[in-house]
DNA sequence: AATGAATGAGAGTTCATTCAT
DNA sequence: GATGAATGAACTCTCATTCAT
C-alpha cells in the first residue's frame, strides 16, 4: 500500500511488531505454544510469516516478546499497587479483589496461565522469564504487605508467603475453570465474585484471634 | 539381569498395558499431551512404538486410559472420603488436609494439572473426561459438605460452591507452582504445610460471625 | 486340540496349506495384494499369523501360491475344453459361453482379475506367471480354434488372435463392470447374458461374406 | 540448464499444481493408488514432499485431481462425438475407433485402466468418481447411439447397453494385455489395429439380418 | 508344529524455518 | 522491507516379518 502521498520520512505501518505481539499473544494464549501455529500467528496480525522473520528470531524468541510486551506491563501494575498501598489490611485486599477485575478485562487472563502452566516445563527458559520477571515479584509484593500487617498487628501469625498464595489461589484456579471446564459443558464461575468471597473470607479468617474469654 | 546376550524381543508376563499407562502418564505429565512423544513413552515403557498400538488405538485412546486407570481411581478415593466424613467441619477440613498429602505421594499431581490445563482448549473431548468423570465430581462433592455444614449453622452463610473452590485452589496452587517454577530457581512451597495453614485460616473465615455485643 | 485317541500317524489338520491359500484368495480377490493383510488372511484361514510363515516364505509366496494351486487348475478346464471342442466353430463359441458362466461360479473372477490387472506392475514376476502358465495358453488356444476355422471356411480372413481377443473381450469386461461399478451404484451387467449376446454377434460377425452379386 | 551452484529452492512460474498433478498421474497409472508413494510423486514433479501439501490436502485429493484434470478431458472428447456423430452407425463406429487410437497417444490408458480396476475396490469414494464423472457418460452415449441406430433399422434388436459393451470390451482388452502382459514377454497387441478388426466385426455383427431365401 | 506379542522400517502428514523474488 | 512457495525433519500410525514360548 505505497501511499504516494505521505511523506517519505513517515513510516507506513507504525508498530509492525507490536501488532504481531498482540497476535501472538491471542494466538499462544488460545492453543498454547506448541500447538500454536505461526501460520496462524501471521494471518491475525495480517502479515506474511516470513515477515515474522523479520522482527524475531525464532517461534520461541517471539513468545518471550509476547511475555515481556504484551504481558508483564498489565501485570506490573498489579504489584505495584499492593506495594504502594497504604492503607489497613482489609481495605488492601478488597483494592486487590477490585484490581483483578480489571486486569480480567484488559488480558486474557486464563489462556496467558493456561499457556505458562501448560509450556513450563518443555520451554523452562521460559517459565524462568516468567517467574523472575513476574510472578516472583508478586508473590513479594503481597507477602510483604502481608508481613507488614502481621507486624502492625493486624494479621494473625502464619507464613506471610503461603498467605500470600492463599489469597491468590482461589481467584486463579476461578479463571482456570472458566477457561478450561466451561468450555466443554462445566457450570462457570462468576471470577468477580469469587474473588470478593474470597477476600471477605480471607479478612475474616486471617484476623488476630480475639481474646475469648 | 544376567542375560547372556539381550534377547530382541522380551516377553514380560507382567502387565504390559499397565505398564505402558504408567509410563505414558509420566511422559504426559512431563511434556503434555502435544509434546509427548510416544517414541518417549514407548523407551520408557521399554517397549517398541508398534507395541503400544497393539493395546492403544491411538494417542488419544492411551491419554483417556491414562486418566481412566491410574488417575481417576486415586482421585476418586478424595471425593468419596469427602462424601462419607460424617464429623463437625473442621474435621473434615482437616482430614481433606490430610488425605490431599496422600494423593500427592502417590500421583504426579503436578503433572497431570498441567496436562489437563495445558491441553484442555486443544481437547476439548479430554478436558471433558476430566470434568465429567473427575473434577465435576470432586468439587460437588465438597460443595454439598458445605452446603449441609451451612444448614447445620457450622458455616456462615455464602456460595457453597465458591467456598469449594476456595478449600481447593490454594493447596492447587502450591502444587503447580512447585511443578512450574521450583525447577527454574523459584522458592518452592511445602504442600502438605500449605494445606494445614490453609485448612485453618478457612475454619477461621468459614466460621459464622460470632454474636457482637 | 491334540486328539488323544486318534492315531499318531494322522495328521490333525488334513490341509493347512490349502486352507490357506484358499483364505489368501479370498482376501487378494477383495483387496488386491498390497492391500491385503496378513492378518486378515491368517484369521480367514483360522489359524495364527505366525503359522503363515511355516507355509510360504513371504507375502510374495503366498500369492504365487494362490495363483497356481487355486486359480490356474480352475481355468485350465476352460481352455482344454476349447482345444479339444471337435464341432463347428458357432456351437464352440455357444459352449464356451456357457463354460464361462460356470467358471464365474466357482472362482471370484472379478476379484482375481483385479488382482492381476492392479498388481501386475508392481510384480511383475507374478504377471510373468499369469502369462506364461495360463492366459497365454487359453488365448492361444482360442486362437488356434479361430484360425483352423478359417481353414474350414466357416469364419473369414482376418488375424486369429485378434478375433480371439474380441471374444473374450466383452465378457471379461463385463466382469470387470459389476466388480468396479456395481458397488458404488453403477447398473450391472448380467454376465452370462452379456456373454450369450455377444457370442451370437460374433457368430454371426465373423460368418465369411455370402457372395454377393 | 547451465547453473552455477544448485538453488535450493527453485521457483518455476510454470504451473505448479500442473506439473504435480501430470507426474502423480505417471506414478498413479504406474503404481496404483496405494502402492504409489508421495516421495515419488513429489521426486517426479521436482518438488519436496512438503510442496504436494501446498496444493493438495490429502493423497486421495490428489488423485480426485488427477482424474477431473488429466484424465476427465481427455475422455470427453470421445464420447462428445460419440453424441454428436450425425451419420448412419458404421461411420460411426469407425470413426470411434480412429478417435480411440488418438486418446492412446495423449493418455497412459493402459496405467490409468489399471489404477481404476486395481483400487476400486478399496477405494469406493475414487471408483464413484469414475463411474459418475466418466464411464457411465461414455457408456451412456453409445448405448444412446446404438438405440437410435436400432430405431432407424441399422443395428438388429438386442439389449443396447450391452451392444455397447461388445464394441468397447476388445479395445479395452487389449490396451490392458498390453500394459499387463507385454512388459514379461506377452506378444503385444497393435490396439488402433485391433480397434479396427473389431469395429468391422462389429458392423458386420451388427448388421440387421437380411431376408434370407 | 504353532502361537501371537513384539519389532522396526516406512508410509502420509504437519509445520517452523528459509530464500529467491 | 516484505513475500509466500518451498523445504525437510519429525510426528503418528501401519504392517510384514520374527522369535521366545
Amino acid at each position: 500500500m505505497p501511499e504516494a502521498s505521505e511523506p517519505k520520512f513517515r513510516r507506513r505501518k507504525a508498530d509492525r511488531p507490536g501488532e504481531i505481539v498482540q497476535a501472538a499473544m491471542a494466538v499462544f494464549a488460545e492453543k498454547g505454544f506448541a500447538a500454536a501455529r505461526l501460520d496462524d500467528i501471521a494471518r491475525r496480525a495480517g502479515v506474511s510469516k516470513g515477515a515474522l522473520y523479520l522482527y524475531f528470531e525464532t517461534k520461541e524468541d517471539l513468545f518471550r516478546a509476547v511475555v515481556h510486551q504484551a504481558i508483564a506491563p498489565n501485570l506490573e501494575g498489579v504489584w505495584r499497587m499492593i506495594a504502594a498501598h497504604p492503607g489497613p489490611f482489609p481495605a488492601l485486599l478488597r483494592a486487590l479483589a477490585t484490581r483483578i477485575g480489571v486486569v480480567l478485562t484488559t488480558l486474557p487472563v486464563g489462556g496467558v496461565v493456561k499457556m505458562v502452566i501448560g509450556e513450563a516445563g518443555n520451554f523452562p527458559e521460559l517459565a524462568r522469564v516468567w517467574h523472575d520477571d513476574l510472578v516472583a515479584h508478586a508473590l513479594g509484593a503481597l507477602t510483604q504487605a502481608i508481613g507488614a500487617a502481621q507486624a502492625r498487628g493486624e494479621v494473625k501469625p502464619g507464613d506471610p508467603r503461603v498467605y500470600a498464595l492463599q489469597v491468590i489461589g482461589p481467584i486463579l484456579l476461578s479463571v482456570i475453570w472458566d477457561e478450561v471446564f466451561a468450555p466443554v459443558g462445566g457450570a462457570p464461575f462468576d471470577v468477580p465474585a469469587v474473588a470478593r468471597q474470597h477476600v471477605e473470607t480471607m479478612i475474616a479468617g486471617l484476623a488476630p484471634q480475639k481474646a475469648r474469654p
